[in-house]
DNA sequence: TTTATATTTCCATATTATTGGAAATATAAA
DNA sequence: TTTATATTTCCAATAATATGGAAATATAAA
């Protein structure tokens, strides 16, 4: 991952708004969540839920796909799970004692 | 952890001058690097890189102790480790399928 | 085709972050 | 004590981001 990546993506769930729909998405699994259940849940005016919205798509952390009349977003684990990558990369100086197994998401 | 001590993590991070700091420390392991050190092998002038230690200080990602006349910073893995712990908390809406071990560090 | 629901775009305002030179502070070495 | 080295604070100019009402767009239901 190039650092500009990494610096968009931490951008983007950098903001209280942003990492809660972020969060929500995650738990959501693949199934994912309706752009108008998101704003519901967090009590969030639609103009701002979509500017975060395009915040974390533009940042790849989110996809989305047309139902209907509904845009259906979800979480891409797999860019999540790159940008923990990058922050952790060669960690701790090489002791491996300090880096215990963890659940990849 | 509470959100806002999450957002104030990502915003530290958030920043291409601070990603390659923390980053830095992460490889660097408990000895640490001094800060003359980072801004070195950075190119970081001093009061541009005082500004960022303090930010990545405050957000608790580093730490720092003082030896004769350096401050050595590291990183805090500990920290670290709590945000991306916050970050995929009950991800996949269940899926162990899909949450496969990973290192920690 | 008309009406209702879902989401996005437009826009102006308000707020917050980033930069680095120069001076201040602090410890160590001469 | 004087000088050298390391780091931080001060400052003012510049740049980027967040907010939400109203209008526009798009699909579905009546």
């Amino acid at each position: 991952m190039k650092i500009k990546t990494a610096v968009d993506a931490l951008a983007a769930l950098a903001q209280e708004s942003r990492l809660s729909v972020f969060r929500l998405l995650v738990q959501a699994g693949k199934e994912g969540l309706a752009a108008g259940v998101l704003g519901e849940k967090l009590g969030i005016p639609p103009a701002t839920l979509s500017f975060h919205l395009k915040g974390l798509t533009h940042a790849k952390l989110v996809k989305s796909r047309t139902e209907g009349r509904y845009v259906i977003y979800t979480a891409s684990y797999a860019e999540m799970d790159k940008l923990i990558a990058y922050l952790t990369e060669h960690c701790c100086a090489g002791d491996s004692a300090q880096c215990a197994p963890r659940k990849k998401c």
